[in-house]
DNA sequence: TTCTCCTCGGGACATCTGTCCTTTTGTAAT
DNA sequence: ATTACAAAAGGACAGATGTCCCGAGGAGAA
């Protein structure tokens, strides 16, 4: 049962007196689990799958902040801070949750200083990593972004190629356009890095995605 | 004493046992508080003055990160994800801290909730603030930068210029070049926003420059 | 099949920004 | 005052990136 697979994850278990309290959550791929912008109602722990966290100006700019696998954690800024949704987050795969309404949080967890621990590490480590991403967003070059983008999202699973009709997105995330995403893959071709067939870019050459992305992860 | 303003800022008690194990640090103006990179030694709770935060790339680019009145702390994240410091903290007025040594944390205060509650929050806003600059950083265009660092930077003191011995420095901060920031000045002298005269910047339309900052903050 | 419309890739151009180098300016020594 | 040196400002050029737009190809309707 999903407490187990907490447990065993976030090195905590859940009193028993709240079990019944603890639900889980599941997301299909692409699905929008948060939305900026909205109330917060709870904490999110990731069991399985991955997902990614964007953000929007109001300019409707975005920007890839992170990629999640486990352990992660959904909700913390915004119950902590008591502000909306800071940050989109969309399933990259299925993904299941455990979901820990705000209000038990408050009257059970708060002082709960294992808790705490767990949500400190947390913290920390987004905290560790939204640092270096910042400054790899703001200092390198859009292609160093792709690369490093690829590189993220195919690092384990056999994703070899970008489907066309999400280069939109795609550009987006990285924050881009697609007509920069295009310019740089129409580069990568004539190199022999990538090539494009139908809706698809398939990528040839790993290595030197690898290392055109100067070991940039968004993880 | 500082520990009474210690209390007062951080709504917080230290235990009268640990009192003789917490020291006072002072810098002074442009000190190194933190080097990136060296090993951390404790909490530093900020208790006066002002201080700046910037990561260094390998190639040598700086980036501004963040700019800190109390309450803030640094050494949260060396110290919860037992890694090296991973910015510079550098005084941009004299600072008063109160310092905890690491050891009396791990010992006496990592399973004090309450003591957890400061670092969560003080977590979750950095967090937040530097989810914001990190899409700044990459979206926001260098005058834009600008603008918004001399907001940040004089937001209640009557700062009204910029010495141009900090121009490097200024310029580093912000991600990009003294040239860059010249051309700015240049351009913003035409428009009669600013006047340069001897070794200062003087502002003379600051509602244009709030303009042109477009609400973007580094706090 | 043919026409229409929509989307995608890419050309052309403008803007932003970095690098290199020259000119200008301020300062100190003679 | 003159000269010499160092630091700052700015010109020139190149590369990165955004915007606008056009032509080609595919999907659906007639």
């Amino acid at each position: 049962m999903a407490l187990k697979q907490f447990a065993a994850i976030y090195h905590y278990s859940i009193p028993n007196t709240l079990e019944k309290e603890i639900t889980i959550r599941t997301y299909k791929i692409n699905e929008y689990i948060l939305t900026a912008g909205e109330e917060i109602d709870g904490f999110y722990f990731l069991i399985s799958g991955k997902y990614f966290v964007s953000s929007q100006e109001i300019t409707g700019k975005e920007l890839l902040l992170r990629y999640c696998q486990t352990p992660a954690i959904m909700g913390d800024i915004e119950i902590l801070e008591d502000c909306l949704i800071q940050s989109n987050c969309i399933a990259a795969e299925p993904c299941t949750f455990v979901f820990i309404p705000k209000k038990i949080y408050e009257k059970e967890l708060k002082y709960d200083a294992s808790f705490s621990q767990i949500l400190l590490r947390e913290l920390a480590y987004k905290l560790r990593t939204c640092t270096i991403s910042s400054r790899v967003n703001a200092l390198s070059p859009a292609n160093v972004r792709l690369a490093a983008f690829l590189c993220t999202v195919s690092s384990d699973s056999q994703v070899s190629y970008i489907s066309t009709n999400n280069l939109e997105e795609t550009a987006a995330l990285i924050g881009t356009t697609k007509r920069h995403v295009n310019r740089i893959l129409k580069q990568w071709m004539d190199q022999g890095i990538v090539e494009r067939e139908n809706d698809e870019v398939r990528i040839l050459q790993w290595d030197k995605v690898k290392e055109i992305s100067e070991d940039v992860r968004f993880e």
